[in-house]
RNA sequence: GGGCAAUUAGCUCAAUGGCUAGAGCACCUCGUUUACACCGAGGGGGUUAUAGGUUCGAGUCCUAUAUUGCCCACCA
């Protein structure tokens, strides 16, 4: 038999053939499966413009640890696939590809020709990454595999549109946005991110009229003064309390602006003025509204003045900037520049710089009357509804929900599904059609000609209805069956661009939370704690190490000592680890199944073949494992899980019951132990496991489906458990004199000892050989154990005394923390009894030590 | 400016208020004993960031402080 297993495992050589024989058997679909008990697990479909990458693989581990463990605990489990067209970031790539490619941009080609190619473009990526999602070993029904852009989830996300115009959720209006110049698109504030950035302040004089004093005001971006059409201070402001009233002449237009007072300046800040330009800057418009000031727009959408820009009109922004500093130098305006840190806002896909602009968009009243996304997400969030891993990103995400400002959903972007609102041309733009069809007449006027809005939707419009537009909201089978759905596992970079949006729009649509537990998982980060780019070069290619290291491997990297929601670091030395962690694990079936030609897998096993002390001992801690192993499981804490499952694995069973039962054979114990550890760590590492259970086992079914192992509970024996730490500690003791003294293992030491079980083992570990008695020798204690070794002519006696004088001392000392705490009446009231009671026997386990350590002290001492 | 998190061995990280705070990597010593050198045995290495507090008991809870990171926000 043992010719036949190879020493290694070679996860590439396997790997796909297992993942054929899964999905070929059907489980993947939850309707092969019959149960009451259901569990549902939308996957996040990832942008389908790309490839995977760790931060996937990471969550997909994640998704199927539990998937698979709730399909062995015999549920009716769904890992819902699918991909997200990914708007903006999709556009941005196809761009760059066309322009590397064919030197050309998305107007060479038109709206109609790009959508078709881009449409192209991403059905081919999702063909390409459903093939590295499947490497990963995530065991998803792709029979029900959906694209955002597929007619029966798009409709159902338009349907979300429609519902909430009529719910007087909608507007349409001229506001301030951030604007892309790149992209070419307003984009939501969760869009945009902020960059601390070296920066300049600008110190302009604004020359007063019928004065020759000036007022000055600080900027960071004078480009902007070109649409300024008021300088503000603050009403509370001494400073400028005899400038009410007055005017100011806006340099280089020639302009006359009002002085006005506003609560909302900050005194301390510059010189306490602040020019205002309503048109480019958020807080300015707000103070514009207020004040009804004049909005100038002087920066186009691409970034260029305009032509009210004067004579800098077509310049780009920074060339603008540079002269009009230099005309305001001439001028003698400009006071003084200061070093400044800025807050720069930038494009969250392209990294271009944000203008903010007054544009016509749609938007989400997240507070509406009828309906409150707002609200009614913060309570069902408060209420519990979603339990969240980790616990506190829960506040944080009520925080959130609570700052929440309106949403802008459109975006002038081509790729994406286009908002449903027709425009008659004769009843104007005023009197808009929200149709999910074109409609064929007007209803105002009966007029034929309707064109439809060009803009399309944000992304996470559409993504963020992802758990019940999938499932087939309202009607279908799989959203009676599976929503509210059980799991939802996602990066923390998306709680608010997805997470939340997925809450709110699935509480407004179906009244229902989308899942009942939400976990977080971190980024994924190189060995220095950077973030993974492919700019920086520091990436790890994901299919590389499942080539170089098996899929398993690289699953038990991504959730060893991890905690969610904190990031982690992954290498290749990491990941090494656990590929020679699989070896073990097969090298263990090895050694099983050449203990004996008919070794078997055994499901169950009774009292009597439970022979030795070991026997008992592997028994007990195997059952063990499995209740503390779905203990954990159940309580989300896969990490904890898998420690439990190493430890057992490989310290209790490889290197101390292995070596056991080559002494005292017990193939029923061992195929016992062996068939519990393949289920266990099956949803872990699917690949090897289900390798092993096939191999060991050929006509039984795939280990996928077998039954999650339940502890019996009979077979938990902590005497024997505490008998076996006696012997183990022996062994190691006798291990220890070994290695101080550097008695190779090659030489067997002679021993006595008086009535002692488990003679044979201690000789095989410890390597000695009992007989007759031995005068002279040093002692070994452990309990009611104690041997004698044939060594004392090699025995530092000094070297000895000072390592039981420093014992000593450590259990005196332990001694007396024990007895004050035990005299304590106060922990004798409040601790536990299991508490108190440990802590008796731990005392007088202790004592005990003490006592023979004492006697070994005496006994050296006569050498 | 506000919020959140982290700080535990040289490194990467665990530890559910209660067993002498544990793993792996790296390091040192020894070893190929017929599952595995992708291995085994042994070892050194800790004031759990600091200072207080609560508690019978604190790495764990509370309050400050320090450092680092992340997120949010309309100081131009």
């Amino acid at each position: 038999m043992i010719k036949e297993i190879p020493k290694t495992y070679e996860a590439n050589k396997y790997e796909d053939e297992i993942y054929k024989l899964w999905e070929g058997s059907g489980f993947f679909n939850p309707d092969r499966i019959k149960s009451k008990k259901k569990y549902c697990n939308i996957l996040p479909p990832p942008n389908a413009n790309g490839e995977l990458h760790l931060g996937h693989a990471s969550g997909y581990t994640v998704m199927d640890i539990f998937g698979r463990y709730h399909r062995m605990k015999g549920e009716k489990v769904l890992l819902y696939p699918g991909k997200d067209h990914a708007g903006i970031q999709s556009q941005v790539v196809y761009e760059k590809k066309i322009k590397a490619e064919r030197g050309i941009s998305r107007y060479d080609l038109g709206r109609e020709k790009f959508y078709k190619e881009i449409y192209d473009f991403c059905i081919d990526r999702s063909n390409y990454m459903r093939a590295q999602e499947k490497k990963i070993g995530i065991s998803a029904d792709w029979s029900r595999e959906k694209f955002t852009l597929d007619p029966e989830v798009l409709s159902k996300a338009l349907e979300t549109f429609v519902k909430m115009e009529k719910d007087g959720m909608i507007y349409r209006g001229e506001r301030i946005i951030n604007w892309c110049p790149r992209c070419a698109t307003a984009l939501s504030d969760v869009e945009v991110l902020h960059k601390k950035t070296a920066g300049k302040l600008y110190y302009i004089k604004y020359p007063l009229k019928d004065s020759k004093k000036f007022i000055t005001v600080a900027t960071t971006r004078p480009e902007t003064m070109l649409g300024d059409t008021a300088v503000a201070v603050n009403p509370k402001d001494k400073r400028y309390a005899s400038l009410a009233g007055k005017i100011a002449i806006l340099p280089l237009q020639n302009r006359e602006i009002p002085i006005i007072f506003d609560r909302k300046i900050e005194m301390d800040f510059g010189t306490g003025a602040v020019k205002i330009t309503p048109a480019h800057d958020p807080l300015d418009w707000q103070i514009g509204k207020e004040h009804k000031l004049p909005e100038i727009q002087v920066i186009n959408e691409k970034a260029e003045i305009t032509k009210l820009g004067g004579k800098y009109a077509g310049q780009k922004i920074d060339e603008a900037r540079e002269n009009i500093l230099r005309d305001l130098a001439e001028l003698d305006l400009v006071e003084k520049i200061e070093e400044n840190e800025i807050n720069k806002s930038i494009c969250e896909r392209c990294k271009e710089t944000i203008e903010p602009l007054i544009s016509k968009q749609w938007f989400v009243n997240v507070d509406a009357k009828k309906y409150s996304l707002k609200k009614e997400s913060l309570k069902a969030i408060k209420a519990g509804k979603i339990e969240i891993y980790p616990k506190n990103f829960g506040k944080i995400m009520e925080q959130w929900f609570s700052n929440l400002h309106d949403w802008c959903i459109s975006r002038q972007i081509w790729w994406g599904p286009q908002i449903p609102v027709w425009y008659c041309e004769k009843c104007g733009e005023e009197n808009y059609i929200v149709s999910i069809e074109k409609p064929k007449k007007c209803p105002k006027c009966k007029g034929e000609k309707l064109t439809q809005d060009p803009d399309t939707f944000d992304t996470w419009f559409s993504s963020g209805q992802w758990p019940y537009t999938t499932l087939g909201y309202p009607k279908e089978k799989d959203y009676k069956n599976f929503y509210s759905t059980e799991m939802m596992v996602t990066g923390r970079d998306l709680l608010f661009f997805w997470a939340s949006k997925m809450i709110m729009l699935g509480l407004y649509r179906t009244g229902k939370v989308p899942f009942k537990n939400l976990f977080f998982t971190g980024l994924v980060r190189d060995k220095d704690g950077l973030k993974m780019s492919k700019s920086k070069g520091n990436g790890v290619d994901p299919l590389q190490m499942i080539e170089k290291y098996g899929a398993d491997a690289l699953r038990m990297i991504l959730i060893t000592d991890t905690t969610p929601g904190l990031d982690i670091r992954v290498y290749e030395e990491k990941i090494e680890k656990y590929r020679n962690f699989v070896t073990k694990l097969w090298n263990i079936y090895r050694y099983s199944f050449s203990s004996s030609d008919n070794f078997k897998l055994i499901e169950k096993i009774s009292g009597h073949d439970v022979k030795s002390l070991a026997d008992q001992w592997i028994v007990s801690r195997v059952n063990q494992a499995i209740l503390e192993a779905s203990r954990m499981l159940e309580s989300k804490n896969i990490a904890m899980a898998e420690n439990i499952l190493i430890k057992f694995t490989w310290d209790d069973l490889a290197n101390w019951y292995l070596e056991i039962h080559k002494l005292e054979k017990n193939d029923k114990v061992l195929g016992y132990v062996l068939e519990k550890i393949l289920k266990l760590w099956h949803p872990f590492m699917p690949f090897v496991t289900e390798k092993i259970y096939g191999d060991a086992n050929r006509k039984a079914k795939m280990l996928m489906v077998q039954k999650w192992p339940v502890a019996d509970k009979k077979l938990i024996d902590k005497k024997a458990e505490k008998e076996f730490q006696n012997l183990q500690e022996i062994i190691v003791k006798i291990r220890n004199i070994r290695s101080s003294y550097r008695i190779a293992p090659s030489e067997i030491i002679s021993a006595s000892s008086q009535k002692l079980k488990n003679q044979e083992i201690i000789e095989k570990l410890g390597r000695v050989k009992f007989g007759e008695k031995i005068k002279q020798g040093i002692n070994v204690s452990e309990k009611n154990i104690r041997i004698i070794l044939d060594i004392a002519e090699l025995i530092d006696v000094e070297k000895e005394k000072k390592n039981f004088d420093k014992e000593i001392a450590n259990l005196e000392n332990l001694i007396a923390k024990n007895s004050a705490l035990l005299a304590n009446k106060n922990f004798l009231a409040s601790a536990p009894k299991e508490i108190v009671e440990n802590n008796k026997i731990k005392l007088s386990e202790y004592k005990e030590k003490l006592k023979s350590q004492k006697e070994l002290l005496e006994n050296l001492q006569t050498l």
